[in-house]
DNA sequence: CAAAACTAAACAAACGTTTAATTAAATCAA
DNA sequence: TTGATTTAATTAAACGTTTGTTTAGTTTTG
């Protein structure tokens, strides 16, 4: 699907708010002005309200599929030094697209089915299947253990990062960094995370009890 | 403050509804219906939809609050036990509390100012600061190693859990669980989790790279 | 009999969506 | 290239609902 400047400007629009205020919480009114567009482009493109956040799902879906083909068929890294590309890979698309993340951690609470729940389906499983052939590659060559639960480890992996992401300004304020910019703040806390969730796979995936 | 029987009734129905379809997404008269009240008794009660949800945030609060006095000085625990029970203890007030942990989930990432924010912030300060004296404590025994950072070890405790929570139904879809019984999937989640955190916690708190 | 609890109805404001009219862009025969 | 004609883009206004809240009146309670 191909869209235009002004449908890509909408979705920007709505994907922002959707992740600040929620779907509900977003009326079609806030998107266009935000978007610079009249009310009405929004149902003339994408039909309601709810189609245009499937739109966006079809849209931002396959940019967070993780992309980790190139770094599972390079043969001169060890399965460990593969999983710290994974977790910089991981951060990165993830800070990249926060917006969206965040509108989709929403949408995984409420019980719906339908094209969305579809996309959030499909994507997990991806990322869990090429996560889980990294894993049991480092169990065949001996450098990680045997009996790790691949699905508990992802939910470290995106639950950990979620939290950051979902509490930053909790964060900063435990943590007495307000008067830190936001730039600044945020490549400080991707590089302690990535620094963090390294040292914390390694330790999971090789510690013998 | 004192509640009623018919001021509980909305606060829990209210609780479900905001944990389901967040606090734009429910209407007051949702809340009437579920609670089997006029609707017109939550305003009369509370003032406002939003003055029910501070209510809320003031009656759950409490109960959030981790309670690890007992833990933190039982001197016939190690440290690394006292972990266990601290993870165990999590675990169990956030699966007694789902709906009401959900909706704090999903107002940590609106960016408000306010009583709410205020309470989450409360929350998070007195919980990191127990589990900040109980890695200090592991440390100053040599139990744990040096150069830990508590928060994020937080946001592994809190993300893991949180992930597991919100996403169940793609866990369950992604791994087979589907035929399996509402409660005895919880409590088979909820032994898993248990166990694959305490793990986790030996690992990162005792392993030297 | 006064205070509290409760109700149905009404309120204005905001909501998502549609309509009818206008402007801009594209298409194309001459 | 021109001017006519069709198609697409854009708009302000209006539509019917739903929203949170209030009112004015009734019932229940201490």
């Amino acid at each position: 699907m191909e869209y235009n400047d002004k449908q890509i400007a909408i979705m920007d629009a709505a994907e922002k708010l959707f992740a600040d205020n929620g779907f509900s919480g977003t009326s079609v009114r806030d998107i266009a002005e935000a978007a610079g567009v009249n009310l009405a482009m929004i149902s003339y493109y994408f039909g309601s309200k709810e189609k245009l956040m499937e739109a966006m799902f079809r849209y931002r879906g396959d940019f967070m599929r993780l992309k980790l083909e190139s770094i599972l068929l390079n043969s001169n890294l060890t399965p460990l030094q593969k999983v710290d590309k994974l977790i910089d890979e991981y951060i990165e698309r993830i800070f990249n697209k926060q917006c969206f993340h965040k509108v989709m951690l929403r949408e995984q609470m409420v019980d719906n089915t339908g094209p969305i729940a579809e996309q959030i389906t499909q994507l997990k499983a991806t990322n869990q299947a090429l996560f889980k052939q990294l894993i049991h590659e480092g169990q065949r060559k001996g450098d990680f253990k045997k009996g790790l639960d691949v699905p508990f480890l992802m939910m470290t992996l995106v639950g950990t990062t979620s939290q950051l992401l979902t509490s930053q300004k909790y964060y900063r304020a435990l943590n007495n960094l307000q008067e830190m910019k936001n730039e600044e703040f945020e490549k400080h806390i991707k590089k302690k995370l990535s620094a963090y969730l390294k040292n914390l796979f390694k330790a999971i995936l090789t510690y013998e009890a």
